[in-house]
DNA sequence: CAGTACGCCTGGTAGC
DNA sequence: TGCTACCAGGCGTACT
């Protein structure tokens, strides 16, 4: 599911297509995407696109921006001058672009578009006014990102506060942003963890570890431009390639690339559907 | 206050 | 084959 690579992803790939494009006009045909005011985004113009944890913002020089959660299954797909050959739309964007599950059309100038596609319609999109970006409640309550600003120091306090399942803990957002299941899982068997290792029982070395391999299994996603597993695919339309190097991630039933003993189990932690290696992981 | 269950959705799949 | 029932899953909300 998209999570800091795969939005990271599509920001880097905004940031080629967009800027400089103005917005000519949006359609909305689904009213739960975007609930109001698009109006007051035509005419603006791209300036810049910012992402916060797993929220993307296209900011515009009229003081409004476009602040977008695409949650399981949204898609941002860009077509127009900007992406000189058409590439080849990955089958995972089911329904075609445009087609049955895009909801918003963002028609651009130089006869651009940027259409939001989202089968299972858990995505949203708000104008807001870009002052006011940083309090909407899903950015203000977001704790620190990995990558940027989570310190060794403030993870230590935030696992020590709680003794919720470690891997619970690295998928709360307003704990840490960003981080979703598949790298919350992957992080775990790199660190060698338990998923339901109760956060403050981990000791400062394995803390540590936790800590470096969160920030390597991140990088690793951002090399791959995310995991293409779901729905997600690039504004290109073109899928990111991480899904075919996750560490335990979806590796149910295959043998641990690391101790080569056991097999990969899968369990709900927390409701979600969690991968370990019951050998490497053990709950010590 | 901290932690958890539920609802939002639809494509895919298991079971018949 | 075709039908139904059920499931996944990020996050807001309601509840304990």
């Amino acid at each position: 599911m998209p999570e800091l690579p795969e939005v990271e992803s599509i920001k880097i790939k905004l940031d080629k297509y967009l800027v400089g494009h103005t917005i000519k006009k949006v359609k909305v045909n689904y009213r739960k995407s975007l609930k109001e005011g698009e109006k007051k985004v035509e005419g603006g113009k791209v300036k810049g696109i910012r992402r916060f944890g797993k929220v993307l913002v296209i900011d515009l020089d009229n003081n409004y921006s476009l602040v977008i959660h695409i949650k399981l299954t949204g898609q941002l797909i860009y077509k127009g001058p900007n992406l000189k050959k058409a590439p080849e739309i990955s089958k995972k964007v089911v329904g075609g672009v445009p087609g049955k599950h895009t909801h918003v059309v963002f028609e651009l100038d130089k006869d651009g578009r940027l259409y939001y596609n989202d089968y299972r319609k858990f995505g949203w999109i708000k104008v807001v006014k870009t002052k006011d970006v940083e309090d909407i409640d899903f950015i203000k309550k977001l704790g620190p990102e990995p990558l940027d600003g989570l310190t060794f120091e403030k993870f230590r306090e935030i696992t020590k506060s709680t003794k919720r399942a470690i891997k619970t803990l690295l998928m709360d957002q307003s704990k840490i942003g960003g981080v979703g299941n598949i790298y919350a899982n992957d992080a775990l068997w790199l660190a060698k963890i338990h998923p339901e290792t109760p956060a403050n029982n981990l000791s400062s070395k394995k803390l540590k570890k936790l800590y470096e391999s969160i920030e390597e299994v991140l990088k690793k996603g951002l090399k791959y431009e995310g995991a293409s597993e779901l729905a997600f695919v690039m504004p290109s339309g073109e899928e990111g390639s991480y899904q075919d190097h996750t560490l335990v991630y979806g590796r149910e039933g295959e043998t641990c690339k690391r101790c080569k003993k056991e097999e990969i189990e899968k369990k709900k932690v927390g409701g979600r559907g969690t991968y370990f290696c019951p050998n490497c992981q053990n709950k010590k």
